[in-house]
DNA sequence: GCTCATTGTTACCTATACTCACAATGAATC
DNA sequence: GATTCATTGTGAGTATAGGTAACAATGAGC
């Protein structure tokens, strides 16, 4: 809460620099003919390091607030990736009211492409930095990121 | 092009703090009572940044391209500030196709209160760096922007 | 049993940006 | 001067990503 001014345009270039990231990432996706989106292509991601930390798969709520959208937010994602065959919808037997996401074969398949598509995205991005100040970047954005930030609730 | 495989947690970084700041500049915007969104936002500041350097008045061509968007795109968002008032529609009296914006004393009066707006929206996601990081971080975008990216003409 | 919180979804709305087609204009060439 | 081609902005339509509000089904506490 002290320095002057800057503030500002770095939040500027921010933005700008993740709208790069973005198309680029779209496009990437796009010319590989996987088909699927970036919000998509984050859920599927998202779902894998779930399954990674925690056995079990995934609740609704639970990618929803991994993803910081509203739990709607992620009904409309999970309905796509369904009918691509990418990921299935499976009852909790022990408490009907939850939905549990399980990644399928297919899913897998689209996980590993996709990783390909990501790499290139954020390598044409990242392409003027050094090695070196790409670590330095990654440990300033693991500071700001680890602050857990505002979940979907504001204070207000 | 070397380092291992954090590009692409990292480019994931970018893009989930990039969302936070995108909803908190929104929020703080409607906090305030400005009417506009984040992307009339922009463009404003660009219009603002534009008249700073080159004394006349951008077309519409100029913002498309200093935005970094199809020139379709910005057709709507100056429809939008101009039924709000912040910005006019010129003719050149030089090249009857093209059309200059000027900003209207309305829209200087939203600029100078979205600043605040802004700039509350960057000290809440910047809040966990000190300066110095805050200083880094700028150096590395400004790294990262100044290779004039992509404009949207692809080179497939 | 009755009330209340949780969970996901249906229905709808907004913001942003894209493509395609087009009309108006300017520039260049014959 | 007429023809052809490039530039400039916009209408029409689409897609993506997200949000709100209302609701039905379920679980939990009293």
């Amino acid at each position: 809460m002290s320095s002057p001014d800057a503030d500002g345009p770095l939040a500027d270039q921010l933005l700008s620099l993740t709208r790069r990231l973005h198309r680029s990432h779209k496009h990437q996706l796009e010319e590989r003919g996987i088909g699927i989106t970036p919000a998509q292509s984050r859920l599927l991601r998202t779902l894998s390091h779930h399954l990674q930390h925690h056995g079990s798969p995934p609740r609704m709520a639970d990618l929803a607030e991994r993803l910081e959208v509203v739990p709607r937010a992620v009904t409309t994602l999970v309905d796509a990736l369904e009918s691509g065959g990418k990921v299935r919808r499976v009852p909790d037997p022990d408490n009907r009211r939850v939905i549990r996401i399980e990644l399928t074969d297919e899913g897998r398949k689209a996980l590993s492409e996709l990783r390909g598509a990501r790499r290139a995205a954020a390598e044409e991005i990242l392409a003027p930095l050094t090695d070196l100040e790409r670590t330095v970047l990654g440990e300033l954005l693991d500071t700001l990121m680890g602050e857990g930030g505002a979940p979907p609730e504001r204070r207000c």
